[in-house]
DNA sequence: ATTAATTTTGGGAACGTTACCATTGATTCA
DNA sequence: TGAATCAATGGTAACGTTCCCAAAATTAAT
């Protein structure tokens, strides 16, 4: 097969220019050692011609690519849309490329990126596994930035991710303010330990509290709208205790059990409050506006770039970064504290 | 500088195996003609070493990098993060890596981005200009597949888009069925190709229906929800004739429009009728849920991949794939037909 | 003017693959 | 048996850079 289309190459500018390809590739690697006529001739050249520099050969032969991966679970989900974003900003500013991939909640999808990631030899990758102790990325050969609760099982990796126990607790002193004493939760599957941290901080508040919650009522949902929505419905039909309040692990279950209120005949907030975590936009446009626990998800994702260009260039560094979440409070939660309802 | 870390080579699974790289070679590639054994020998030694191959080896020596680019101008609006999963989807099983870059509506970045997907020697290209008239995309010296209407000015290349004229008429259809035959309009900026068609879209349909609308109500605004707000403020202080719809061209700017009319003290869809335009998930979610005309994201996604691979295989062709729209029934549409008006 | 120091250049080798052609060994056919 | 065919392998030159060291060319120092 032919060789890719004719670009031109250092060598047609050394030819064209009567210098050796050596001092051409100083020129455009901005090596301070060439005469400045010479490196005027080179340039004109080169700009002449159209020259593009290869970065395939460049890469191979330094070692280095310019270009970082990211790894996350669902693209699609305005959340990790923004993490993107953040890291694309960042990786743009530092004149790298990224690779995004999305595995959609898929592990053995996952596993293909991952590989993808190595091939294509990016100088390192942002990785927000699917499954916790996703295999052998500590020996990945090459700097990775975990974002998220998975980094506890991987400590000599540097780290991004927001303060999870304090958003529950900001999250939890908010709804017992107003009255919710006993919220239910929707949290993510079983397994996962974003779920066992996002449950042990709830614990941990009660019993800081000193507040006897017995046994929580809890649901398991997936992370999307429609999974949200049935593990709502659920809730919303146990015998005995229906909940006044749920609190759940990301937005889109929030929405999710918004629609579940809905269609129950019931209303948000007057019988049902709803509290999300992630802080996507949609919670503005929704009716009622979702309250959430704000992730600054912008900021992570270049966080992450910045650690991670940090690790390439030398840092040994496992630094963990811990980003504060704070609230934003709409309308979707009620006041039960005094005898008479009132949203807020 | 060091040359990369020290992974294993075919040269060193050619010693192992006591064989020439080239057989190595040969087996790693799926050539037929190695003999079981030798082809079993060298695997084993592969896998025991764990070697993985050097795409930038590959890529430079085969002039081909597997790699796709993906430009769009806001992976942060659910619309285009669709149509990036789509891609996704496609390419990985295609076995390609999609690079993904967002302009974030920068033209300058949007260069930028186009210069990095050259210099990573991408394979093929898959666009949705920020300008419409992007300097050289025929000259780009890849295959370039375009989304969207800017595809019209370069004729050469291949296309995918949905069929706004289809979109505009079906979606007037159903305004003009529920009495609202002055729909006002929010539209892009000025100068894009986009407005121009979607104006022309509704020009055509009033005339065929043999409906004078005189001047058209149109405001403009950029394509979020900040912008969208702001314009419909604009269309509901006008002296005169407060609209009782509005039309937007993308769902931001309606979900905009209904935040306008909130805050204006009014109603949707009692006082004012919202109609947006691309389907994306939080208009389900929104109150009342945002009626809307759904351009298929994820599908344009994936034909394009479809259509650049085709490119990229020696398909010559331009083909130009127009996907139909469909319309989306919510709750933010009034039906003023009869004398007193009611919520459909 | 001669030598030393310094700036500026050139000439390969190397990065890890694939592409192509040449070679070897085995098999078939007359 | 010998030539002819075919399968299986090896050898080497690319691909377009960067890197390193040596060679000129220039300047400074004596």
């Amino acid at each position: 097969m032919k060789p890719s289309a004719n670009r031109p190459t250092i060598i047609n500018i050394a030819d064209l220019a009567g210098v050796s390809k050596s001092t051409v590739a100083r020129v455009l690697s901005d090596d301070e050692n060439v005469k400045k006529s010479t490196r005027e001739k080179v340039l004109n050249v080169a700009k002449s011609i159209g020259y593009e520099r290869n970065h395939l050969a460049k890469s191979l032969r330094s070692g280095r690519t310019g270009m970082l991966g990211l790894l996350i679970p669902d693209i699609a989900n305005p959340f990790w849309a923004e993490v993107a974003a953040g890291a694309q900003d960042r990786a743009s500013d530092a004149n790298a490329s990224l690779l995004v991939f999305s595995s959609n909640w898929d592990p053995k999808r996952e596993k293909d990126h991952l590989k993808s990631l190595r091939q294509a030899r990016v100088d390192g990758a942002i990785v927000n596994p699917v499954e916790d102790s996703i295999d052998g990325l500590d020996r990945f050969g090459m700097p990775v930035v975990l974002i998220g609760s998975s980094a506890e099982l991987f400590p000599q990796l540097s780290s991004v991710g927001s303060d999870i126990k304090q958003g529950v607790h900001i999250g939890l002193d908010l709804l017992t303010s107003l009255g919710h004493t006993q919220p239910a939760f929707i949290v993510g599957p079983s397994g996962k330990l974003a779920r066992a941290r996002f449950l042990a901080a709830v614990n941990e508040y009660y019993s800081i509290q000193n507040i006897d919650q017995g046994e929580l009522l809890v649901e398991e949902a997936e992370y999307t709208i429609d999974s949200g929505r049935e593990a709502a419905l659920k809730l919303l039909s146990r015998a005995g205790s229906k909940p006044l309040c749920i609190f759940t692990t990301n937005d889109l279950m929030a929405f999710g059990a918004l629609l579940a209120v809905r269609e129950s005949g019931l209303n948000c907030p007057d019988d049902v409050s709803i509290l999300g975590f992630d802080g996507i936009f949609s919670g503005e446009i929704s009716y009622p506006g979702l309250s959430t626990v704000v992730k600054p998800a912008r900021k992570i994702g270049r966080r992450a770039v910045d650690l991670l260009l940090g690790n390439i260039n030398g840092n040994e560094g496992n630094e963990r970064i811990v980003l504060p979440c704070e609230l934003k409070i709409r309308g979707s939660l009620a006041d039960v504290s005094s005898a008479r309802y009132q949203a807020i």
